[in-house]
DNA sequence: CCGAAGTAGTTAAAAATTCAAGGAGAGCTC
DNA sequence: GAGCTCTCCTTGAATTTTTAACTACTTCGG
């Protein structure tokens, strides 16, 4: 009987009323935010959120540039969705593609100078955007927590030995 | 000298290193999350998230429907996504639309017994993700922070409380 | 060196979302 | 009741994301 322990055969474990509202909570501030996010970088520097942040990790990388893969990589977006997204901001003069010398079939994405410019010019505006809608809000336990919470959640959920196929970064 | 406080001409409120932290374990833990649930939908559903979510108001409310920008406003999303995603679910059969007699310019959606039966077979699945992902891996004690902390944020990104998020405009 | 298998990245097409605009009815004021 | 404004919802086009191939290159095992 061993099989009555599987998800589609045994008894749905229902979250309890407490559990539901936390999770109610938890779609709705992440709906708003990322939404209120997208609004404001959309307005402020012409790009979603998750563009925004293909720039900002570019900025931090050394020579701001990195590899398609171990952008993606960061960014938890696929390699699909990255090009598509590259091409874009390629198309706007703040990235440049370049090709890997080491590997033919490799491609780096590069921050142009336009690139950290609108960067310079638009982080003030996002830091305070998430300042007001998070940080302000919360106390330091309450971030502390959500540090922790977020933490745990994410390594439940990263792609499994993912890096263990790059070389680059061991 | 009042306008030296503003967003645009005072130094930026930047984020710690520990805050920055944790953005980033948040940025990277709904990310994923959503993915995950989203793709997880789309297997066993044929749906997206979001359009899960709507099912499920629907089956919550008296007679099984609610009014169009009722239930945007419940998604927290615009009535324009909303109006394609129920042109979508209607098209799947999940999802009616009807007349409302007191306003002629308002239109329920009303869950079919087709939608309705989708969310049987498929809300036992979907629990048991959303266990697996968040609350098997979060003690109590974090669960109950987690439902404070996405409260407070969501209630400050509340359409209803526009401007709130706007302080310099006071 | 050869061939099989795996990896890096792209692409086209389909699906979903945003954005701006608009039609139609409700409600308010004079 | 005419005009004005506002609300409800939809629509079409543009943008973004997903999905499923597909090319080109690398690596591994012999």
């Amino acid at each position: 009987m061993e099989y009555m322990n599987t998800a589609s055969t045994s008894e749905p474990r229902w979250l309890s009323d407490e559990q539901q509202r936390v999770w109610r909570s938890y779609i709705d501030a992440t709906t708003l935010l990322e939404d209120h996010l997208d609004r404001q970088l959309q307005r402020d520097a012409g790009m979603p959120h998750v563009y925004y942040g293909l720039l900002v990790k570019l900025a931090d990388s050394p020579r701001r540039r990195l590899r398609m893969t171990e952008l993606a990589m960061y960014a938890k977006i696929t390699r699909s969705r990255l090009s598509h997204a590259i091409a874009r901001l390629e198309k706007n003069g703040w990235v440049r593609r370049e090709d890997c010398p080491d590997d033919k079939r490799g491609q780096f994405a590069v921050l142009t100078d336009a690139g950290g410019e609108v960067l310079r010019q638009t982080a003030p505006g996002h830091v305070e955007a998430v300042q007001q809608a998070v940080f302000d809000r919360l106390t330091p336990e309450q971030q502390k927590a959500l540090g922790e919470i977020m933490r745990i959640v994410a390594e439940g959920l990263q792609p499994s030995e993912a890096g263990a196929d790059l070389p680059w970064l061991r």
